[in-house]
DNA sequence: TTGTATGCGTTATCAT
DNA sequence: ATGATAACGCATACAA
């Protein structure tokens, strides 16, 4: 690991005057065959920066705290972490990421221990878009939620488009010809749980995504039927409803919550001689990327390529937590930043990529 | 957050006494009275070290450098990372994760970035135990590799029991008292991959599940038949390969190497009005959570809780890089150290929960 | 038994 | 235009 120390000694310069140039602040201050000497040396040394060293003084770590409840076990939580490493990547951070598995004690306990290595703002992953209440201990240090909002406003957050999803899926079918379309939907037993505790009496995602089927229907001029929209757990319970469904109202199309919803729709069908992507068609979020992996292409025609996976499929984080002093101008693509966080004037740019909504309190 | 310089201030001693206090040397060098005096105010302040400051004299951060390819973005990585958290939390270490989706290229510059931030040892997640070929960047590092093994037989490692795994599967179905058990393999152009490119003929999970497979049925006094063991890829081909296996053999038990070949089964059963849990038995790996969460408990009989999700469930990473002296005696649960690795006199102590194994290059 | 001095790599202030 | 020098929080050799 070279230092400033070496490049100041090679090129018969100080410290100082190297720090200087090295970080650009060297306009009319030093003369420009000795930067550019400093430069090249630092080049052909292969100098980096010593983040730490450096955040001793600047307080700046350019590490981000990542925390996660039980979203670090489930199949999305993957792409999120990639997204979001990405996202700090090109923007110089790296990611400390710590999981709490829904302990609050444990929680409080890595928040303080992130602090302690001085990260500069928190990612806080939730789950199923619901409205959290994120621990004061956060504060005062900038906060993105991701997959979750704020209950109390305060927090930016990145939430997929559930409400497009379900529009987008119902959109193709019925451009594919469908006649009958249903919409399978999580309900029985099978409720947004955290750490073993319901949260809510529906999934916000399914909620969303259903209304999005409605919408899309509506705007096509068709009917919509309460009996061609069904809620299933799983097991028996859900097969049966799901049989009772095909026999009852014949659909020839369906938009399914997700993939394990999608499940029983093939289970069914083979039941009945019938072939997917030729007797019914099935469109549906594949969470688990089990059905797309498996069955496409042949026996279904799922493309959603804004949603990949779903749930996180292109959500490429790109909010990021930057410290700037209010009269910079804001990045460019960014929205309008939001209030400051911070005593140091920390504001938060978001910005988002394809499909995605941030959920930016200041307006 | 509170500095040695507070308390030294509050308890009227300098700071010299509060760090060989409250870093346990003090033994015989400051007066009881003060050094716990010294240690009472600490925890009144809530004194937490700043390891980043401490870090700038010891080069030893806490921090361990986790390495990954694409594994992040499949649905067994969560599982990998949360183990991997768990184990470095529970001896006093953070995560620095960084992906490398593949890129060679990326790689080499994000554990040069790693390296910066002065990281302690690096993590280095692959896919599929496969045998791999770690940068030479990694070194002077220590660093321990997760689900593969290094093809030079340096690095220590920790690796799934896949074995095991067919062998309890099998078993489980002797003891439902299947009498002809059927092996679903991985085959046709389904072959392990790494970034678009092919790196076996066969993934060696699927391997080694069906050498597990093939010694229960041998214990067991059973014949083996070759025609009970079929290697699928995906689509109508594997379904007609697995329905052809029904017609031909009509097995009554049905050992698959992951959920994704079970997904055939199912389908075949159901077209034949079989009934799973009855007429036939299912075990499979379930890497995707997905039949296990939709079709258990009433039509699967899925239960192998010391895999979970099949491939990384429980698999506690509690491989840890210590820096000690070598007259250190081992931890106690911990096998033989490995030799040094780095010129501090770095060891590396691999300790190995469940039924995973940990290749250790010094034996 | 305790305090002082020094250095880790960096930034920032202040002389020169 | 450049270079000492101090400071960030901590550890440690050495002086007292």
């Amino acid at each position: 690991m070279t230092t400033m120390k070496e490049i100041a000694e090679r090129t018969g310069v100080s410290v100082s005057t190297v720090s200087l140039v090295l970080n650009g602040r060297d306009a009319g201050r030093v003369k420009p065959g000795i930067a550019s000497k400093v430069r090249k040396t630092a080049e052909d040394l292969g100098y980096r920066p010593n983040p730490l060293a450096r955040s001793l003084r600047t307080s700046k770590t350019k590490i981000l705290g990542f925390i996660s409840d039980e979203i670090a076990t489930t199949p999305y939580a993957g792409r999120l972490i990639l997204g979001a490493q990405d996202a700090a990547r090109s923007m110089g951070y790296m990611l400390l990421t710590v999981n709490t598995n829904g302990d609050v004690e444990l929680e409080r306990h890595e928040i303080s221990t992130l602090k302690q290595y001085d990260v500069d703002g928190f990612l806080y992953a939730c789950m199923f878009d619901r409205a959290v209440d994120p621990p004061d201990s956060l504060e005062p240090l900038p906060t993105v939620l991701l997959d979750g909002t704020d209950k109390r406003g305060r927090l930016a957050s990145i939430v997929p488009d559930e409400h497009r999803i379900g529009y987008d899926a119902t959109r193709r079918l019925i451009e594919a010809g469908c006649r009958s379309i249903a919409y399978i939907g999580a309900g029985g037993e099978d409720l947004p749980k955290v750490s073993g505790q319901v949260i809510a009496d529906r999934y916000p995602a399914d909620v969303l995504r259903e209304q999005g089927y409605l919408d899309a229907l509506h705007e096509a001029g068709r009917e919509t039927d309460p009996d061609l929209m069904i809620r299933v757990s799983f097991n028996r319970p859900a097969l049966d409803a799901v049989s009772d469904l095909f026999d009852r109202k014949r659909p020839d199309g369906f938009v399914c919550f997700n993939d394990a919803r999608a499940w029983y729709v093939y289970l069914c069908a083979a039941q009945r001689g019938l072939t997917i992507g030729r007797d019914v068609s099935v469109v549906g979020v594949d969470n688990h990327r089990l059905v797309s992996d498996t069955l496409a292409p042949e026996l279904t025609t799922v493309d959603l390529p804004h949603y990949e996976m779903g749930y996180w499929g292109t959500l490429k984080l790109v909010s990021i937590i930057e410290h700037r002093t209010p009269d910079d101008a804001a990045l460019p693509g960014t929205r309008s930043p939001l209030p400051d966080l911070s005593e140091t004037n920390a504001m938060i740019h978001c910005t988002l990529l394809e499909r995605h909504s941030v959920a930016d309190p200041a307006r």
